[in-house]
Order: C-alpha cells, then structure tokens, then sequence
DNA sequence: AAAAATTAAGACAATTTTGTCTTTTATTAA
DNA sequence: TTAATAAAAGACAAAATTGTCTTAATTTTT
C-alpha cells in the first residue's frame, strides 16, 4: 500500500504528535528507536517532511524535530503526499494518465468507489486523533 | 497501488478475456503488444499466472496463453494475489505483523473500512464484468 | 571561545523491482 | 522428418527503493 519510507514517515509523525507537550521534540535518534527504523533512513525522510512544512528542525544540544504545526491542522493525506505522492488515492489503478470518468479503463468504476473513500478518510483523518491512542496504551506503534 | 508487474497481469488477463471465444489464445507478444508492455517481461508475468492456475498455454505455431477458467470464474483478486499478494486488502497499512482488531497500531481502525471494501470489491468482481466493455469500447486498455 | 551535540547534505551500497537476452524445449505444419 | 513457431527457463542488466557512512554546518552549553 505505502513505501516503506512513507510507512516511517506515518509512525514518526505519530511518534512526535504522541509525546508530551513540554517535551516534542526529540531527535532522528530517539524518533527511530521508537519507530524500530532504520536511522539515518529516518532522518532523510524527516528532512523530507520538513521540506513539505510539516515539521521542523532545530540543530545542536537538545535540538530535534517538532511538528510545524499543531496535530490536530496535520492530515494523514499530507504525510502520504509529502512521500509517496498523491497517486494511490487519485491514480489509475492499472496506472493510466488519461484514465478518467468519461474515458475510463476498465476497472474504473470499480475502484472509484475505494479510492474516493481512501481519499475522504486520508484527508479528514488528522494526526490528533490517531496519535492519541499511543500513550493511552489503546495502541502500539512498535511490533513488541 | 499495485506493482507494475500486477497491473500488466490485470491488462493482460482482462485482454485474454475480451477476445471473440473463437479466438481467445494470443501469444506473450500479442498480448504485450496489445497492453503496450514490455514483451519479455510479460512473458514472466503470464508464466507466474499459470503457475497459480489462472492460464494454461500451448508452445509451437498458433500457441499462446489462453485463460484456464470461464472468465466470469476468474476474480479480480485471485489476480492480484497470484502476483502482489494478499498485503495490499489484508495486510496492516504500517506493516505490522501482529497488528489486529484487538491489538490495533494507531491508523488500524481508520484503514478497515477502507481495506474491507477493497477486499469485496476485488473478491466479488470478475472478469467478465470488467472485459466486457472493452470490445463495445466503453472502456480502454491503451493510452491512446 | 571551545567542545559537544545534533541536523544537513551528499556519496556510496544493498536490495528489490523491472526489464532484456539467449538457449532450450515442445508443438505444429509442411 | 524437418523447419518454423512459440513457450520455458535462466542468466544478465537497468532502475528504483531502501539503507549506510562520512563530512560539513549549526547551535547550545560550558
């Protein structure tokens, strides 16, 4: 479904949204131990949502990565678009450009109705409400 | 969504059953030329699917691939699985293995319905269904 | 001002996916 | 029976994705 970097940016960003206010920040480190990710694969990916405005960085002792904004403005499609683009939830699914309602492949309508319903959820989906599972203890983000 | 090796099992399958019953066997070259893909690399893909009992073919002159099944027996997803697997409608979306209804990671529930409908679709759907438009060319399997 | 911590950037490497080429095997038609 | 045709199999190659390492730049603390 996801790439494997955008699976990562998904739980890092849960990761940061889960952590307690007076504390948000944490470094490429500490986000990928918790994650279980590989690190520095983690801080390219990281840099790669900073460049996409949904987080951002601060250098030296202490410094790490925070989101830009609050969770609850952060929407799972933003996260999905900054790293693997928008085409799982608005693309032909046989990968067709000119695929569309009035000149449709052939399983067009089959999938309108599952990808307008990823793309509805995606979009409305913010980073709040999923994250908050995470120190409730209702849901995990490591495979332990 | 799906691998590239899976969209062109789809587009070839679905151009093996739209073809007049008097003349449904086509060559791997026929069939590449016919959804504009990679000849030897189809070839691969129409191997893998009659190793999951989805074609049987018939080496020489006029040989080629034919499908094993009624199409209208043949289900989207036993494609899909014969190629990608079953991650995509079954699996978690942040690739946890031990992910569950009653041990959840943070975006489980939001993904179910999604994930579910996708899972009826593909399951329910045969390929009569989706080849029968080709031919009455209400929809297309080439980009032109 | 110096040292330590941390991100930034870019080159490099491994793996997977995608795609190609060649040789062999089987079947049909002449 | 031979020649032609096409699939089968496996080695090879290219590209994309995933992952690592080293060096530089920046910030904070001492």
């Amino acid at each position: 479904m996801f790439s494997k970097a955008c699976e990562y940016a998904i739980k890092a960003m849960i990761f940061l949204a889960s952590r307690p206010a007076e504390n948000r920040r944490a470094g490429a480190r500490e986000v990928a131990e918790a994650i279980q990710s590989p690190e520095a694969f983690t801080a390219k990916i990281l840099q790669q949502l900073m460049k996409r405005q949904l987080l951002h960085s601060v250098k030296g002792p202490n410094g790490g990565f925070e989101l830009l904004r609050k969770s609850e403005d952060i929407k799972l499609a933003q996260i999905v678009e900054a790293i693997d683009g928008d085409n799982l939830f608005r693309g032909c699914a046989l990968g067709f450009h000119k695929c569309s309602e009035t000149h449709p492949c052939p399983v067009h309508h089959k999938f309108k109705a599952v990808r307008d319903q990823l793309a509805v959820m995606l979009i409305t989906t913010n980073l709040a409400e999923i994250a908050g599972g995470v120190p409730a203890g209702i849901s995990f983000l490591t495979s332990e």
